[in-house]
Parts: C-alpha cells; sequence; structure tokens
DNA sequence: AATTCGTGGGG
DNA sequence: TCCCCAAGAAT
C-alpha cells in the first residue's frame, strides 16, 4: 500500500486551519469543551459559542459549580441539548472523581458521561499527545476512499478503530499530526458530496482514484424531515423555556400556538424524561 | 443494530 | 425549493 502518513502530514503542517483548540497551550478543559460542541455541530457555528463558555467556566469546577439550566441556557442555539447536560454532568464526574482534572486515561474518559469512541481518544491525543487511533466520520470518509477504494464509507464500526490502529506512526507526536491531517484532509478536501481530488495531497496513492472514483453505493439513511417532527416541537419548547427571563413558564402557556397539541404535550414530556426540563407545580423549566 | 436527538448554511 | 451535511453518543 502507498505510504498516506508523510504527504498527509506534510500537507497538514502546510495547510492546516487555524482554530482555537489547535493554540499551544489551549488546554484540556477547552479541548474537551469543543470536542462536546462539534459533536455534529459544524466548525464555524461552534467557535464564538467556545469562547464564551471557556470564558464564562475556566475549569470544569467552574462549570460544576452551576446548574444544569446554566448550561444548557449558555449552549442556546447550537443544537441536541442533550450535550450540554452531559458537559455539565461531565464537569461534576471530573471535579469528583478526578480532582477537577480533565483524565489523560481514555478509559477513564469513556466514563465521563456524554464522551464515547471519539471523544474519549481526541481528547487523550489533542490534549494530552497520546497515541491512539482518533475516528471521525472525516476519517472514516478518508479511510474509505483512499484505502478501500469506496466513495462513501460503511455504517460506523469497531473495526475503524483498528483500521486507523494499522496506519499510525509509531511515534507519539507524528501519530498525533496524522489523526489530525486526516480529519482535516475530509473535512476540506476529501469532502462527502464534492470532493477536490485535484489538491488532493495524496491523490496518488488514493484507491478510490485508482480504480475511476466509482460510485460504491451510499449505506446511511436518508435524516428524516425536520419541518413537523417531534425533534422540531422539543426545540421549540426548549428555545422558550431558554427564553424566557422569569426561567418558569406554566405548563399551559408553553409554545401555546403550536399546532399539533399533543405533539406539544409529547415533547414536553420527552424533555422532562431527558432531564432538559422540570414539570412541578403546573410550572416548566430548565434543570435546577 | 437501528433510532433518536437540533439547528443552520450551502449546493 | 428542498435536500444534504455537519470532529457522535446513548439507548
Amino acid at each position: 500500500m502507498p505510504d498516506l502518513v508523510r504527504p498527509l502530514v506534510q500537507w497538514y503542517r502546510e495547510h492546516a486551519r487555524d482554530l482555537p483548540w489547535r493554540r499551544a497551550g489551549f488546554g484540556a478543559w477547552g479541548v474537551l469543551v469543543s470536542e462536546f460542541m462539534l459533536q455534529q455541530t459544524p466548525v464555524s457555528r461552534v467557535i464564538p459559542h467556545l469562547e464564551a463558555w471557556l470564558s464564562r467556566w475556566p475549569e470544569p469546577a467552574d462549570l460544576a459549580a452551576d446548574a444544569p439550566a446554566e448550561a444548557v441556557r449558555q449552549w442556546a442555539n447550537l443544537g441536541y441539548p442533550r450535550r450540554a447536560l452531559w458537559l455539565h454532568r461531565a464537569a461534576v464526574e471530573i471535579r469528583d472523581r478526578h480532582d477537577g482534572v480533565v483524565p489523560r486515561d481514555v478509559d477513564d474518559l469513556l466514563a465521563l458521561s456524554g464522551i464515547g469512541d471519539y471523544t474519549a481518544r481526541a481528547v487523550a491525543v489533542f490534549a494530552y499527545g497520546d497515541r491512539h487511533p482518533v475516528v471521525d466520520t472525516n476519517t472514516r470518509r478518508v479511510l474509505a476512499r483512499t484505502v478501500s477504494g469506496m466513495s462513501q464509507p460503511g455504517p460506523p464500526s469497531k473495526r475503524d478503530l483498528e483500521a486507523m490502529t494499522a496506519l499510525l506512526p509509531a511515534d507519539r507526536g507524528e501519530a498525533a499530526v496524522f489523526n489530525a491531517a486526516t480529519m482535516e484532509l475530509g473535512a476540506v478536501v476529501c469532502t462527502s458530496r464534492s470532493p477536490r481530488c485535484e489538491v488532493c495531497p495524496v491523490a496518488s496513492a488514493c484507491a478510490w482514484r485508482a480504480a475511476g472514483y466509482p460510485d460504491t453505493g451510499d449505506t446511511r439513511r436518508r435524516q428524516a424531515r425536520y419541518e413537523g417532527s417531534d425533534r422540531q416541537a422539543r426545540g421549540a419548547v426548549l428555545k422558550a423555556l431558554r427564553d424566557d427571563a422569569t426561567h418558569a413558564v406554566p405548563l399551559t402557556d408553553v409554545i401555546p400556538e403550536w399546532p399539533d397539541a399533543q405533539q406539544r404535550d409529547r415533547a414536553i414530556d420527552s424533555l422532562v424524561t431527558d432531564g432538559l426540563a422540570d414539570a412541578s407545580g403546573g410550572m416548566l423549566r430548565l434543570p435546577a
């Protein structure tokens, strides 16, 4: 197999975007918060929220000392607000189990709320410089094309970690850069819809290119329509709670104009079940 | 293993 | 206008 590491690392050193969490000395807490926000939310939307968040809560213990409601409100419109709740829980766990220091061990990281295979290794590698495979959607797409010659990756699998491990340089520092470079290539060159193969640093080593860019199919399911969905209703309820200055809305006044009353009630119930809202005394509010 | 979970910008 | 897509995790 042609070498991907050398050209990819070289390309990254020349073309990597200047992102906040890549600055020297950004800190493990900053990296962890950035990774939570980057779970399914684009870089351009994350950056301003990340800076505001870290300015308000410079250390895990600072966030842990505040109520979950404050985390959910600060999360604003980043989407998937359960991440705000989980990030708050993780801060509490870090304070209680790790003396307020973001853990370095992957298993310790995996045990924290809201942290899975990707985020645990991203923190261990990008914050602490350790040697682990970091596999996100970009990495999976880059490997699917360059190594397997497929237009799109298959469903996420534990094998993805093994595939990346097989390519990982022995040197810790170089491995970290290779992880970042692979993600970066997928983000800015080897994109899902319209890859820019004409500027790709590993085009000459790419199995997909060698095969003539075959369309090998796409196993992913189409994303459900958002308009009219339960998710939209949940989003509207939570936005109403975030925006309410008194921090408590009578249950009967929660998005009263919503066209589907049953869907509204379903949204409220599911938010309470998720711990994103409290209902008591006929009032709905963010979790204390 | 397949579903669910927000929100906004670009093609 | 839609549809696609975005540094995933939990259940």
